[in-house]
DNA sequence: CTGTATCCTGAACGATACTG
DNA sequence: CAGTATCGTTCAGGATACAG
């Protein structure tokens, strides 16, 4: 548990992670224009955190302009399960507190 | 995913979870036996953080000394599968990185 | 383009003392 | 028994400037 709560903590992570499990992969420049809020220390800090959880993968490219692709990990798209069950515990959570209705839309 | 991380997250949260998990109530003795590193201002903080997230319940029992029980709700029940899939992410990454055998015992 | 270095602020944590 | 009050420390987050 504290393995996977030290991968998912932190403020921007949901965020961060939900790019990669939608696009598969991400370079730095589609991460900070799809989160625009995002400072580059936090970035940079998201992705050394999912990279060292195993999560994604750093490739870099040579040559100029430098580039950097990162690519989520089979580790990484086995955390969907867990993302799904907390996705839903939340939704249910947050219509018990507030009585909303569910959103058919599951993409947290 | 918000929610749910907002309800696990915190230092001792896990520790704390399991408690309620494995006995379904406790008090703040018991918990604070349980758990004797755990300070004081702590696990109040951890168990109005549980409360106002709705996984446990707060049960004042009139009378002296005074006693309060908690107790886990049927809302903190349905957070099992969150941690069963939790713990079972984070065993196998363990395994993954520091390639270690399984422990059958899954408690996490 | 993809970051790192630096500094600042606010929140979380921890220890201790005290209260209904 | 079950906490709250207070205080000091530590740490994550955010802004800005700079670098490979």
């Amino acid at each position: 548990m504290d393995i996977t709560l030290a991968a998912l903590a932190g403020r921007w992570t949901p965020l961060v992670l939900r790019e990669f499990l939608r696009r598969g992969q991400a370079t730095y420049s589609e991460l900070s224009a799809a989160l625009p809020a995002l400072s580059d220390k936090v970035l940079s800090d998201r992705l050394a955190q999912l990279t060292g959880a195993g999560v994604i993968e750093r490739h870099r490219t040579p040559g100029w302009p430098p580039r950097v692709r990162y690519t989520l990990t089979p580790q990484g798209r086995a955390l969907e399960p867990v993302v799904r069950s907390m996705w839903e515990w939340g939704t249910t959570q947050r219509q018990d507190t507030h009585g909303q209705s569910p959103d058919p839309s599951n993409t947290f």
